[in-house]
DNA sequence: CCATTTATGGAATGTTCATTCCATAATTGC
DNA sequence: GCAATTATGGAATGAACATTCCATAAATGG
């Protein structure tokens, strides 16, 4: 009865994903927006409705994404060893691939504190998902009796999160991808 | 002969760190700049040139600043011991003191990859500064046997690059001082 | 194949940005 | 206290920004 939608709506985000990840909310600016995503202003505000309301959406598909990795990774890992996995992970994710650097959400953590303090806590809330399976797989390491004994449970995570973040800004910082992955086997 | 200048220089730069450290410097506009400088725009340029050119000029200072502070430490230590009495001081630079979050150098290497290269490069060779410093500091350690046999000096100061970087971007996250210092004793 | 409906992309809008311009203020040598 | 000089802050400028408007395109039911 219409003409019917055109846009490849994932693609579009992919695009979006990718700029914003490579650049930042701020930096990117519409017109740049528009000429990755490859559609027109009035598709986009039909589609997306605002940047901002467009970038908690990137926002979002990146965190499911990576919450789904993290299910593949416990589906055959438990304690240390799913840890170790979920690091290798992180490596691949976070190295050069594709001109995208860093960890978006860790990007924008730093982007928003202080300019969009409702995204920020949001983002922060994400890292507390994870802080929270690191923290079970702890657990586990510790009733079968291999973590380190001297080690709790909560300094173990506290740990564990902050080398995460540095590995995330580490590799926009020009970290290689060998040299990621020597990091990780400490 | 002339009309003499009125601007008190070195506050109006302690004035445009702090701005730049909570908010960045994409973020930062000029109107809120010179508010916070508390400058006309006519004394702003005859000073200091340009936006970019102020924010370089602030980049500088922090890093002599935080040189300084190394200095300082190594007076008085050497080996790890050098090293820990860096961690704290960092915890204490990083937390939250009047609002200014994290790492001015690491927010700004996050905030610049991909938009300001040459800037970004510049950063980057800062934190290479630190790695050297480190670096000789885990030679001492290693000398005296203090430093864990299976750990290589390279090995050691990747590992706390990392951490560094990490503990940089918690405390933007969130993380309360006494949290940070926790996370600096293991 | 026409009427209707919705998607589209480029042109128009109004705001905010960094920077420049300028009338005025503040100083000093004479 | 006047001439000369430079600092100052607010007004003016033009570019870039996010968003809205709109003529046109593309579809379907009748």
């Amino acid at each position: 009865m219409a003409r019917p939608v055109q846009i490849d709506r994932s693609k579009a985000l992919r695009a979006a994903r990718d700029i914003f990840w490579r650049q930042g909310f701020t930096t990117t600016s519409m017109s740049q927006l528009l000429k990755a995503m490859d559609i027109g202003s009035g598709s986009f505000y039909a589609a997306f409705g605002s940047k901002p309301e467009l970038f908690a959406h990137v926002i979002e598909k990146y965190q499911n994404w990576s919450a789904a990795q993290w299910e593949r990774i416990r589906a055959s890992r438990k304690g240390l060893d799913a840890i170790s996995e979920f690091l290798n992970s992180t490596v691949v994710d976070v190295s050069d691939k594709n001109r995208r650097k860093g960890c978006l959400l860790v990007n924008s953590i730093l982007e928003m504190e202080g300019v969009d303090t409702a995204l920020h806590q949001q983002l922060v809330g994400k890292f507390n998902g994870l802080e929270q399976r690191l923290s079970v797989c702890l657990q586990e390491a510790k009733d079968s009796g291999t973590l380190r004994e001297d080690l709790s449970v909560a300094e173990g995570v506290g740990y564990l999160m902050t080398y995460i973040y540095g590995l995330r800004v580490a590799s926009r910082a020009g970290l290689s991808r060998a040299e990621a992955r020597q990091r990780v086997q400490l």
